[in-house]
DNA sequence: GCTTGACTTCGAGTGCGCTCGAACTGGAAC
DNA sequence: GTTCCAGTTCGAGCGCACTCGAAGTCAAGC
């Protein structure tokens, strides 16, 4: 697969792709002979798990640090479940802070709709 | 209060508070006869429901928007309910995305944790 | 064999939301 | 009355995560 087919599948643009190899978050990619990318199955599987992370609101640098651990094979398995973990906490910490901004939303909704009835 | 007060109290800092104001987000506040700015309560409410919205996601530049319409009285009450509903939806998609990567997530401990007791 | 188009690298640029430094001012405490 | 501190404005700078332009290369289609 290209890099511009990876990008597609995995809703990100080539030139994200070729940044986020420059910058760790992938293990430099295969290239065919004349020196072009050449995206497996596999990289597309690490690369959807890394919008994943992106999308909770993971920095770019801890998905380097996730890289990196992942790199170094089966004895950093305890580091990368409590760095998943913690990232966990975060996340449900993030939708219960939704979740209470949502009813502050929705009270407003409300006032305004009284309101709005009130004024005709 | 002063600037830094109010900014204590809805957890911004001096700079961004004086930022808001130039940026439209708040009404000019009241100055004292130093030309130092006075928040009173009101303005401490106006900020804390800024901070709600920008928690939730909202760009600065819809802020800007609200903020607007805010300041042209009850004529607007149905766009800014409109707004609010469509901030609404939003909040409501990005809480049900993060629920599904929490799931990616879940399983991806799941998945490291026995690994990690195959190995021992 | 030439054109086309998608790739390559490199460094620079962008948009967002602040964040800060510099130079100045004015009231309060000693 | 001098020191000190917290405020003022202004424009510049920053951190993040991309995004893009330029110049070059290479394989495929005509």
């Amino acid at each position: 697969m290209t890099v511009s087919e990876a990008a597609e599948r995995v809703g990100l643009t080539a030139y994200t792709l070729r940044w986020y190899e420059q910058e760790g978050l992938v293990e430099p990619v295969d290239r065919d002979s004349a020196g072009r990318r050449r995206y497996s199955d596999q990289d597309v599987g690490w690369l959807v798990l890394l919008t994943r992370l992106r999308r909770t609101g993971m920095p770019v640098r801890d998905m380097r640090r996730y890289a990196e651990l992942a790199r170094q094979g089966d004895r950093t398995l305890g580091a990368r479940r409590a760095l998943f973990e913690a990232h966990r906490d975060r996340v449900l910490a993030r939708i219960a802070e939704l979740e209470e901004d949502l009813e502050v939303l929705n009270y407003k909704i409300d006032v305004y709709g009284k309101m709005e009835r009130e004024l005709q």
